[in-house]
DNA sequence: TCTCGAAACCTACGTCGTAGGTTTCACTGA
DNA sequence: TCAGTGAAACCTACGACGTAGGTTTCGAGA
């Protein structure tokens, strides 16, 4: 690998690392990713990096950052009923999750305190204020749903070593209940799927608040 | 470090092994397990491990195998109804979070296709499909609720290098809605509000059923 | 032209997972 | 009683990792 001399520029900054960074991930996964490999992408001294990033740590969260913030925003004309809200941000969200299956671990495990995920977060929690919504629901309301959220697609993108175990056999004499409904999981991870789980956890969201008279 | 001489019997075994890996993961968390630590741990030389254990990766499968077999079962003789098992299995798999949350992360990373795993499901969904709810019901159920519960629980126990982050403060211009409900976010993480979550995963499957008329 | 900071590179250290080889013990059957 | 044997431990060594600390070079401002 042909090196540059000392003192040129490599032309490197936070935004093509962190480009460089999620493609490496993509590519590789998790366990593969270090700060070497990267800086041997990049064709450039690992120590390099330290310019733009402070370490290991802070390239994660380079990463995890820069993929959560393509959650596309719900449109401003889009109607505020906070069903549709919900819906579309759920969806966004599982499609990035499917775009780099093996970044989102990274999401899952740091507290989402960037700006995109707080206002992602805004105007769910107002949609259903402005909706007429007890508090207490408002502020659960967008636990549970992340909660789910995450954990499903943490088990549908696999976040393993590599893609989602494929359903097992179920052996019906163990397990009978299990290996009725082995069928009904053949289509693991599909949207129909998805989006019938979500209903159902937007339903009990829905059935928390005090019905009209 | 006292070594034993060469050709004499540490008392290894998997279970041993299982134990001590365990309590290493509880003690300095994920990112300082390691094959060297836990030997070290053991008084014993890094390679003997692997006569017992196949490699980290396996360890790893070792200590969230042991860790899912502490979810206690739900006692026979308790009703049968599906939403009581559903409960005391939800709150069993808290706790069992809350006992080890730096181990917890490994468990929703993997598929879970152990023993005890299964029969917690199949006591689930015999109980679904016995009250008589659809098969499309008992099948989507248990991923709803698991997937909850992965998703809630990595974020209540932090399952970064060390506990859950506080709760932020809300800038109330920039999100008035979130700073309005952020008092109701102080109990994070306790009983009532995990239960208060689960009731509304749980009314959410119950209204799948057909209203019996 | 001289200076100086930024940005790159280089060296080196300690740690990691683990392949491959060696040593010793307990148990066997003759 | 004693060589033979296999299990279980230990030892050595290798390549890859994250990163602290130091050195070199370029280009912009004085």
């Amino acid at each position: 690998m042909a090196r540059r001399a000392r003192g040129t520029s490599a032309g490197l900054d936070r935004e093509r690392i962190a480009v460089a960074a999620v493609a490496l991930v993509d590519r590789d996964g998790l366990e593969r990713f270090g700060v070497r490999r990267l800086a041997e992408e990049l064709g450039v001294d690992p120590m390099s990096l330290y310019h733009h990033v402070k370490g290991k740590a802070a390239l994660l969260d380079v990463i995890s950052e820069a993929v959560l913030a393509e959650v596309v925003a719900v449109p401003e004309g889009a109607p505020h009923d906070w069903e549709g809200v919900a819906r579309r941000t759920a969806h966004s969200y599982r499609d990035m999750a499917y775009r780099h299956p093996r970044v989102f671990p990274l999401l899952v495990t740091r507290a989402q305190t960037s700006p995109v995920a707080l206002a992602a977060l805004e105007r769910l929690v107002s949609a259903m204020r402005a909706a007429g919504l007890p508090d207490r629901v408002a502020a659960d309301a967008p636990m549970v749903l992340f909660g789910f959220l995450n954990g499903h697609l943490l088990a549908c993108t696999g976040s393993g070593p590599e893609g989602p175990a494929p359903v097992p056999e179920f052996d019906p004499d163990a397990y009978p209940g299990m290996a009725a409904l082995a069928s009904r999981w053949a289509g693991f991870g599909s949207v129909a799927e998805f989006d019938r789980m979500l209903g159902i956890v937007l339903d009990g969201i829905r059935g928390q608040a005090p019905r009209p008279a």
